[in-house]
DNA sequence: GTTAAATAGGACTGTACAGGTTCTATATAG
DNA sequence: CTATATAGAACCTGTACAGTCCTATTTAAC
């Protein structure tokens, strides 16, 4: 558990593949084709990243899309917002006010602090990692105290 | 997004309140009223805890849950496993063989990299530090390369 | 100017699953 | 024996995810 959806498994997908070409046009039928995804599906999610400004549109004939900056610049914390939204691991995790029994609550912070953690791990991923052979410079440590 | 399920967030209620008196037995009941949480619910979570080996049950009358171990040795990625199942970010994160397309997918290794990171901030923060008054010892770091 | 090809944006739908309830069985203290 | 507690399963329900479809609007090419 605690899955991404698969949406933002599929929008990976196409990222990565115009991050093998980045500056390339490529339309939303020709990705669909390569990852193998419906047509309406895919058109869906590349509008949502062009309004989100991870992709750039061009419109009319010969038209498409493009990474909208250098795939090291494009970090798996964006994708995952631009698609589901800000991260929030809990329901009171974000957005003070949210929640009644804020004051005096001593989970929260505690929350907070894993959330931070797997921002991150998200952050420190980039598109041009996830299409690198070699594994991503992540690590984790646990700090004695 | 990526938030964790509500169930889970009021396993850790419970339990954190049972972790400020450990070795008490506790009622399904009073752990409820506690947590101002409807009994049914409680007492699902409760069973479910208890089967998954982080509660000892007591039955019949005078009976209760008590934790299973010392909080120190409850971590949240049990917590989150006992409720929510086996944690996979993807859908063919885990169990080899489920995707098709497994080998040849650059995308999968790094994918299983942000798991094992996320792994290792639930596994760092115990039930003991969730009670604690000061934030939990983790912290992730970024590795040039 | 017309046409064809592409994206923009929204409305719509189906469905799987989380969230929650209820009922019956079983154990145990007193 | 009875009251009190958990065990376990069946069941219901709302919602958010996943997916489709339709109607603009933009632009290249002829
Ligand atoms: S802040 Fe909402 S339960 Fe703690
Ligand atoms: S292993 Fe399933 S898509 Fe890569």
């Amino acid at each position: 558990m605690l899955r991404i959806s698969k949406l933002t498994d599929y929008a990976t997908l196409l990222l990565t593949h115009m991050a093998r070409a980045p500056q390339q046009v490529y339309s939303a039928r020709g990705l669909a084709e390569q990852a193998a995804l419906p047509l309406p599906v895919a058109a869906k999610l590349l509008k949502l990243l062009a309004r989100e400004g991870l992709l750039v549109s061009q419109r009319g004939a010969a038209g498409g899309y493009v990474l909208a900056r250098a795939p090291q610049r494009i970090s798996m914390a964006q994708i995952l917002a631009a698609v589901e939204g800000p991260l929030a691991v809990t329901e009171c995790a974000l957005g003070r006010g949210v929640c009644e029994m804020e004051k005096g609550c001593a989970t929260r912070p505690h929350w907070q602090l894993i959330g931070h953690a797997l921002q991150v791990a998200l952050e420190a991923v980039s598109l041009a990692d996830m299409v690198a052979p070699k594994a991503a410079p992540v690590r984790l440590q646990r700090l004695e105290r």
